[in-house]
DNA sequence: CTGACTTTGTGCATCGGTTCACAAAGGGAT
DNA sequence: ATCCCTTTGTGAACCGATGCACAAAGTCAG
């Protein structure tokens, strides 16, 4: 059913990119609801972004929606898919298991978009050989022998500081070009890979100064040097 | 010691703010070491980020450094400190003691930067009453009082999508401005509260987009119907 | 088949952020 | 005191992203 425009251009903008995740987010939602059709206008409300924003960066994928009408769910979520990647089967590894590893190889959010947590390891022997979230812990010691054999090519780093840039160095050697880094540094990689990082800290911090400057009113400076 | 010029312009650029706290770590980590003096290019490395952009984004802040030498790390500290607001000791709440949350009970980088977690709530009676990390779990119930009674200002959301819009309405009705949501969902709320969202699985999925790209090459398109 | 209505896709103006490149400012040596 | 060297702070060009506003394209009723 319907003439699918040809996918079109390659260069997709990275702001556009990030964005894609959160309308797939909100279509499944719709899906699920039984809504077949969706206008811009209402897709754009529910992943909190303005309609023109929302067909703007649709149209950087191709020309999939109807005018008059508005995009099939169905068809669209199966779009974005497919230009993230989400089609296929992703293997991820994540090294380091302490509360935060333990947490994200239990979370439910990766399983149900095509991420596998392929490996759990980490260098404390008191937590090798635990089994978490059906998973057995491996000894740090295995890293790329457990990378290589398990096909991982997604590898999350949940570490302490100290340790990131050693594991990250090792897993890179063995042809990992994807990072996700839960560990506050600045890793230093070859411009081939890939390192998005999410510092907890740093999300409270910018809270934090929205927050002062809403309470001290537009004159506070108390003390003001 | 220096003369301090004024801290200048109220309006901080967005993007500048996002990076501070990312300065603020680089100096944390120098001063630590030792290291008394830094110029921007040394610190930019650190940080992960060009030397023009960290002088203009210091700037913003005022004129702290001095031509020809460099930056002084204990001032540089304070002064970020104080723009982000970390000089202040900031109550935080975490709702939803599930796996996340109980890792970000534990998670010892909010409290060396001015976060206290003062309170940990949940609606399962089966973890109310438990201690983590040295608070007990409070009910759901109770959450306007724990609120109010802490002087909590920033409320972190780690509870299951379904919940995080009503535990959102009523922290918004007691006065929370400032909330850090890890549920998958798009909040709404009036425009006087700022909410940062944090989605793992999004991450994960914009890794997932560029290495696609990289495997399947410039040509891939196996099947690009 | 025609006409009214809806909604997409996009050209264009605008805005915020990044980067370059250099004048201004300070330190230290002679 | 003068000169040279280093490094900041910033004006200006550039670049990507955003939002407006509308023509193009489709649906549906009669």
């Amino acid at each position: 059913m319907k003439s699918p425009s040809q996918p079109r251009d390659r260069g997709i903008p990275e702001a556009t990119v990030a964005r894609l995740p959160l309308y797939l987010r909100a279509l499944h939602g719709m899906a699920e609801r039984g809504i077949a059709t969706v206008s811009s206008e209402d897709l754009a409300v529910a992943a909190g972004v303005n309609s023109a924003k929302l067909r703007k960066d649709l149209s950087h994928l191709g020309s999939y929606g109807t005018r008059g009408v508005g995009y099939d769910v169905e068809y669209l979520v199966y779009q974005i898919s497919r230009e993230l990647g989400l089609t296929q089967d992703w293997a991820v590894a994540i090294v380091g298991v302490g509360n935060l590893g333990r947490a994200l190889a239990n979370y439910g959010g990766f399983v149900s978009r095509g991420f596998r947590v392929a490996a759990l390891v980490d260098a404390d022997p008191e937590v090798v050989g635990d089994s978490i979230a059906g998973l057995n812990v491996e000894h740090i010691d295995g890293l790329e022998a457990v990378i290589t054999r398990r096909g991982v090519s997604i590898v999350v780093l949940a570490t302490p500081a100290a340790a990131a840039q050693e594991v990250c160095d090792r897993v890179v050697a063995v042809g990992v070009t994807s990072i996700l880094n839960f560990a506050p540094v600045v890793l230093s990689v070859p411009d081939s890979v890939d390192v998005r990082k999410v510092d907890l800290s740093i999300e409270l911090q910018i809270l934090a100064f929205h927050e002062q400057r809403k309470a001290g009113g537009p004159l506070m400076a108390v003390d003001s040097q």
